[in-house]
DNA sequence: CTGAAAGCGCTTACAG
DNA sequence: CTGAAAGCGCTTACAG
């Protein structure tokens, strides 16, 4: 069945190859009889035009590429689900690229998606460093591949195209929420690799605590459980505090336990918020107050985008920030136990 | 850069594109002097071959199709970073298919897949029935695409290779931890959904609660968070109870949320279990006692089975099952609390 | 070991 | 509105 070429159709249509391929890409231009008559035939005979074929004399592909650092991170395996719907939609198949930061640098990944020409690449890399978007705006320019950052943002420049939240006001937001609770000794728990959003959700902070006149304090972790509980216990033994803002949700939901075996009491003695909202936030106890990111959205948007730039279309507006919420839990003292 | 082609690559080394191609693809079929100063100009021009050109003439594409049915499982992610590394080891592309079960159906993705030529397709979708199995074996037959099962198992068959582990001998043996521990009252709670692998770990459950004479009590929940919490508050409030094994971690710590709010002290009025060994896991107070799946690995083994496949190697074993271990941590009876 | 040439299955000016 | 033909950039028997 798969076999079935463009040939086997015009032959069986009595028209020629010429028509066929009209009769799929520009229908407008073939007289609608004729038309008819060879989509009845590609029906009858399964035809699925070879897709190699079809991008060597096209030079397009109908595919993007996803970069992506690790998959298992939940953020990014939501927002593929928001990136393959819409692609769906489009007609556009994905090629997955992960990074094992081991053998293959991201150039050398970057180069074979762009050896496999591609029509257009979401960048979902949130430690982009200069170097990295230098090297993509080279893509861009040089190759004529559209880019879209997709949760990731690179504030020097919106030469790149990206899609996020605003992660400075979010920041902002939820540590004024802590401040307004009447807390003082606010920390912020960041990671210890440079994430650009965590960088902004920082800034954020900065930003309330200094305005209510608090001294901020930012403790950096590794983001991996065990070795946050040592540290966490160490550190919170020697230092008064009675809020923590945590740049990701299970960094937060891992300090309340923390805390708790501790004889801490959250939220009375502690109030604790994340940043994503994801099903850790809702499994913990209490439950966790956090920031929540339309992450589903943002890889939605971002495939939306990529698609409006494959096609010419020029964009209103390079950095798209959607909007946010705040789900006020119980980790917080809006007592607003979920169940 | 990219505009180098094989033409440009043959007049520079002073040989025919014939020989070019056989230094990429054949070097032994190549005079070694000729060899290295075609790959020399290869590097000088930074040529890269055209995917879609080499495609259409081999008729190979080096790439497989990874089709799932959900990326924001945790298990599905996780899988995709084993999936990833070995494929880059071999050289094979990924093209990646999420099912969104709504507009198009399984079937239409698979045709999808076959028109997009790939050389293989890993498939790791458990809810798996007779009909679509049916389907997979054809395209394996008609169309010649080897086909792998990862984390799926269709028990009736060995048709289709598959690499998973033994679920029903680890339910059979995290049933019977709890009842060494003297539970008698040991429910399972799986999902509504009929996943092939809960399935087995049902069956493993029933083995053990059958061998020791008590009577095996299995409980549906849907999975979502929300409508579990009721369900279980209404469930078990009626019923006796001092064992519990959910068939994923989520699910568990869903369920000690519930039971603790209820007053009921883990592990010692009722003892619990999951699958998986998540983060969930982790970060749930007490820490979940669960079957540890080598979910990357199951990944990575399925992959490199599939480039046995594609590479018309036989399989000494068509059922592949990696070990597993179980976690004993703080929600059954040997308190080893985890930090 | 190397080259000339056909062919893979499409798209797209160019005529008509 | 339709067809003949060139061309996309490779691979691979077939000769030599």
């Amino acid at each position: 069945m798969s076999k079935a070429t463009i040939y086997d159709v015009a032959g069986a249509a009595r028209v020629s190859l010429a028509t066929v391929s009209r009769a799929i890409n520009n229908p407008e231009k073939v007289k609608p009889e004729t038309r008819e008559r060879v989509l009845r035939v590609i029906e009858e005979l399964g035809y699925k035009p070879n897709a190699f074929a079809k991008g060597l004399a096209s030079r397009k592909s109908t595919t993007v590429a996803v970069l992506v650092p690790d998959m298992s991170r939940a953020s990014i395996a939501e927002m593929m689900n928001g990136i393959a719907d819409i692609a769906r939609v489009y007609k556009y198949s994905i090629m997955l690229y992960i990074l094992d930061n081991e053998e293959s640098t991201e150039e050398e990944v970057l180069k074979e998606i762009i050896a496999a020409q591609v029509d257009g690449i979401l960048y979902l890399n949130d430690e982009i460093t200069t170097k990295q978007h230098e090297f993509l705006k080279m893509i861009q320019n040089e190759h004529q591949i559209p880019i879209v950052l997709s949760n990731t943002v690179f504030h020097e420049s919106d030469e790149i195209p990206s899609v996020s939240i605003d992660y400075e006001k979010a920041g902002y937001e939820i540590t004024k929420k802590l401040i307004d609770e009447g807390r003082e000794n606010i920390y912020m728990v960041s990671t210890v690799r440079k994430y650009m959003v965590n960088d902004l959700k920082e800034k954020g902070y900065l930003r309330a605590m200094d305005e209510a006149r608090l001294a901020p304090q930012i403790m950096r972790t590794s983001g991996r459980i065990s070795v946050n509980t040592e540290h966490f216990n160490e550190y919170f033994r020697n230092h008064k505090v009675d809020g923590v803002i945590a740049v990701r949700d299970s960094i937060a939901v891992s300090f309340i336990n923390v805390a708790r075996m501790n004889e801490v009491r959250i939220p009375e003695d502690i109030g604790v918020c994340g940043f994503q909202n994801t099903k850790y936030a809702r499994l913990s106890r209490p439950n966790l107050t956090c920031v929540d990111v339309p992450i589903y959205d943002i890889g939605a948007v971002s495939m939306r985008v990529l698609t409006k730039l494959m096609n010419q279309e020029t964009l209103e507006e390079r950095m798209i920030m959607l909007e946010h919420d705040v789900m006020e839990r119980g980790s917080t003292k809006s007592e607003e136990q979920e169940k």
